[in-house]
RNA sequence: GCCCAAGUGGCGGAAUGGUAGACGCAGGAGAUUCAAAAUCUCCCGCCGCGAGGCGUGCCGGUUCGAGUCCGGCCUUGGGUACCA
């Protein structure tokens, strides 16, 4: 008898699979590709089990499609542009190059021990110079192609360390470091075109079939397709040039009941309202601070202006509208200004009532009269007749038949036009940061902004920078900057800007295809493995990261980087939740808590304490994991005690996929014992007698079906956790089985075959150890045998009045009547009809049986 | 604020509209052992002696039948355009 010997086993066959380059993707027409990929890790230093779980789950569909016949393209790659690297720059010293390199050493190191079906051969980082010169070849197509523009574009500002914030850097309404009051300040931007892609993107997400629904719909509200009136109000002593003010709304149908009109503090009357009104500047300036994001915006509390200006309400002249600035109108979305009706909008209500405004009702739950409203009635439901007084008696019921019928009244009456609106605004890619891939322009005072030649590219950062003041070191760089104008030749700037670094997540996957080309892509080689056919990652991307790279692929498109077909790039998509873990805190003095590590806690009965004093510790549940609140495991701990087999069966045992797992390290040690079991189980199988005589070989190779059948079907749709407890079902099967040694050596090496996606190593050595042809990772998967999954005999449970009441025992094709028959003849069903006459009997062949008195 | 999810025993969770709690953890009882570890067997939603009743966040609805479908809430999580 030998011992489950996990760190030896799995060098060993990591060894054995890297020399037989079985991972290695190679293009061929003999077989159906399948490109698997799961969402690139930034190289933060360490993994986590997050990533484990993750890249399990690709792995399992990895090695599924490789058994069933394909040729997989598995890569791996690293996010590597970002803040952290400069931030840790900062704090620590060092650079923002080595410190992201070292990262990426130190976290390969320890995915590889996970023995994952990587093609490495094809790993790259977007920090390499050879992958961002070829996005730098991609930018100037794009802008060829008029895919990219400049204009202004607000940012957070810090006034003290004189520098722009990412929203992240900005902790109610303040700098992070400076601690000042964040203001908005305009700047020139590059911007991509996505906005004119919002309808397609729009309609192609009705063919995305494999995609999750929650994730298209959050993209269709994200783009936002509204139908609405463009229309203007009159002013009647604006100031000059300022005579109409245009509104754009989706709710025509109120037009009725408008008793304000709102502009944003960014919009041109109150720019021009600034000049000489010292209050009006003042509010306007302190509508300007805070943070730049929406949810800011939208918590703020709303705040208004009167300007004093008054407009005309387009169907009664004689009825004057004041109009306010209002730090809830966004300038970016429609035309910067609305009209507000209090009746029917909770926000223009709330806003009414706090400037003393009328609330004129123009729709009513019934034909009577409402009594005066003390919340804003919001008629939505589309399922109730509400009437709509107004627009000269007309009555509409509400909807969208309402707003159309608005939208034709107004155009009939020369008031505006129905316009289609989309929320989508455009990408803006500027970042004044150093670790990012450099925007190839110039900047000539002739020639203005000039595009870099390719022949340039890459424009390449420069290493000798200084992050000992706040700011873009590119900036302050006494000599990168200077360069020649490609188009005059005289002396010019470069710009300083780089490139968001969702740019270099957009198309990491059409790179692998070709991984070391002088292009950003070779045609054959996209258009052998694109589309992506299993996408996996986080649902925290679900609207960002792919709507960008969906816009790209568009791009990429359209300037010939990848075939028509690849324009929605990823054929399948699974979103998968986080890994947690308790948190164990002890109270501070100062309120705050004090997060104490997994290893310095017991748990008894449910409760925690501190290993060092016994003092009793708050045990907080499923936490994101995270270093600040010292609740991360590291997965080596975890490879190190048990092996990465243990990590990968229990990252997928527990939870399902899509939803956040926590882990528990009694989890990990029980899943270690199963694979103990397992192994043990094999050793016993291969110890057997070939020659003795079985009891209900049948019984186990029945048992077998049903595994194969329902394992498979498990890894095809993401149910890794039910396929699991499966093999756990039928392990305890196998192992209480006497059926012959023949029977027995089947089912053990199914079930390695069955585990092999989960537990690679584990799986490789028992079919070695069975004596199995070749690599199991080669190997075909098993078919399940039809006739093997049909029971001949089912149980039917009995309900009366829906609650179970009996069951029986009926031969699987048993006809309809019969089974009411003996259902009825049933002692506890005599009893609890006690002599009533069923009014009705449902009988569901091989399910049910519902008897209603 | 807005958009999208999720909520089932002590815990993680299972369940094509058809026996709620599969499988695992924790717990309990027993076997084995000089003893322990390891291993194996059985029990394990709540109330009730029992018959039985109650149970899938809360309120209501559809259905012969609802964890599952519909409407309204509550709580937690994700996103909110410069975190990745």
């Amino acid at each position: 008898m030998t011992r489950y010997n996990p760190a030896e086993i799995e060098a060993r066959w990591q060894s054995a699979w890297e020399a037989s380059d079985v991972f290695k993707a190679v293009r061929s027409a003999d077989k159906p590709k399948y490109y698997v990929l799961e969402m690139f890790p930034y190289p933060s230093g360490r993994i986590h089990m997050g990533h484990v779980r993750n890249y399990t789950m690709g792995d399992v569909i990895a090695r599924y499609k490789l058994a069933t016949g394909h040729n997989v393209l598995h890569p791996m790659g690293w996010d590597a542009f970002g803040m952290p690297a400069e931030n840790a720059a900062m704090a620590i010293g060092g650079h923002p190059k080595d410190w992201t390199y070292g990262n990426i050493k130190d976290m390969r190191d320890q995915m590889k021990p996970l023995g994952l079906s990587i093609d490495w051969s094809r790993e790259f980082a977007t920090c390499d110079p050879e992958y961002y010169g070829q996005q730098q070849a991609l930018f100037l197509d794009f802008l060829q192609e008029g895919l990219v523009y400049r204009k202004n574009a607000i940012v957070n500002w810090d006034p003290i360390d004189m520098t722009v914030l990412a929203n992240e850097q900005v902790e109610a309404g303040r700098g992070w470091r400076s601690g000042a009051l964040v203001e908005r300040r305009e700047l020139t931007q590059w911007f991509f075109k996505i906005s004119e892609h919002s309808d397609a993107l729009l309609d192609a997400l009705d063919s995305l079939d494999n995609w999750p629904a929650k994730v298209k719909l959050m993209q269709a509200n994200w783009i936002g397709k509204s139908r609405g009136l463009q229309f203007a109000f009159s002013t009647v002593e604006g100031p000059e040039g300022h005579d109409r003010i245009e509104v754009y709304t989706t709710r025509p149908d109120t037009l009725m009941g408008a008793s304000f009109v709102g502009i944003s503090p960014d919009h041109s009357l109150a720019k021009e309202l600034e000049k000489d009104n010292p209050d009006l500047a003042a509010f306007c300036a302190e509508c300007r601070k805070g943070g730049t994001t929406e949810e800011a915006i939208e918590t703020a509390e709303k705040l208004g202006f009167n300007t004093g200006i008054t407009v005309r309400h387009p169907f009664d002249t004689a009825h004057e509208l004041p109009v306010y600035i209002a730090n809830f109108v966004l300038m970016d979305y429609g035309t910067g200004a609305i009209f507000g009706c209090p009746a029917h909008d909770e926000r223009d209500f709330e806003f009414a009532t706090k400037y003393g405004l009328p609330i004129i009702s123009t729709y009513l739950p019934s034909e009577e009269s409402p009594e005066a409203l003390d919340e804003a009635y919001v008629p939505a439901k589309t399922d109730k007749v509400f009437y709509n007084r107004g627009f000269a008696g007309e009555q509409w019921q509400t909807g969208h038949e309402a707003i159309d019928a608005a939208i034709a009244f107004c155009e009939s009456n020369g008031v505006g036009q129905g316009v289609t609106k989309f929320r989508l605004r455009d990408w803006g890619l500027s970042r004044q940061r150093y670790w990012g891939c450099p925007i190839p322009v110039v900047h000539c005072e002739t020639c203005g902004v000039v595009p870099e030649k390719k022949e340039n590219l890459p424009i390449e950062l420069p290493y000798d920078v200084d992050f000992s003041t706040p700011g873009n070191p590119l900036d302050r760089h006494p000599t990168w900057r200077d360069c020649a104008c490609p188009s005059c030749g005289a002396p010019a700037k470069r710009e300083t800007d780089t490139m968001d670094t969702f740019v270099d997540s957009s198309w990491y996957f059409a790179r692998f295809t070709a991984p070391r080309a002088e292009t950003p892509t070779i045609t054959e080689d996209a258009a052998y493995w694109m589309n992506v056919d299993q996408y996996i990652g986080g649902i925290e991307h679900a609207i960002l990261h792919l709507l960008y790279s969906r816009f790209f692929a568009r791009a990429m498109e359209m300037t010939g980087h990848l075939p028509k077909s690849a324009n929605e790039p990823f054929d399948a998509l699974f979103t998968q939740g986080m890994v947690t873990h308790a948190i164990y805190q002890t109270p501070k003095q100062d309120g705050r808590p004090i997060y104490h590590y997994p290893e310095d806690v017991d748990l008894r009965d449910g409760k925690a304490f501190l290993k060092e004093d016994g003092q009793e510790v708050e045990i907080i549940p499923s936490a994101k994991m995270s270093k600040s609140k010292n609740n991360v495991v590291d997965p080596l701990n975890i490879i190190s005690n048990y092996g990465a087999d243990t990590a990968r069966w229990f990252v997928l045992s527990d939870s399902p996929p899509e939803r956040d797992v926590e882990w528990t390290a009694s989890g990990a040690e029980a899943s270690h014992k199963h694979l103990t079991r397992v192994w043990t189980l094999c050793d016993k199988i291969a110890a057997m007698d070939p020659g003795a005589a079985g009891k209900d070989d049948e019984a186990l190779l029945r048992a077998m079906h049903k595994t194969i059948h329902d394992v498979t079907l498990g890894v095809e749709t993401f149910g890794f956790n039910a396929a699991i407890a499966k093999l756990y079902a039928f392990t305890a099967t196998l192992s209480k089985s006497k059926a012959n040694h023949a029977a027995q050596r089947k089912a053990i090496m199914t079930l390695a075959q069955l585990m092999s996606p989960m537990t690679p190593h584990l799986a490789e050595d028992i079919w070695k150890h069975q004596g199995g042809e070749g690599l199991i990772v080669t190997a075909p998967w098993p078919k399940a045998d039809d006739a093997m999954l049909v029971d001949d005999v089912v149980t039917l449970p009995i309900q009366i009045n829906g609650k179970r009441r009996a069951e029986i025992s009926v031969p699987a094709d048993m006809s309809k009547e019969e089974v009411e028959k003996i259902a009825l003849a049933h002692e506890a069903v005599i009893r609890t009809l006690d002599g009533a006459t069923p009014k009705k009997i449902i009988v569901v062949p091989g399910r049910i049986v519902n008897v209603v008195a």
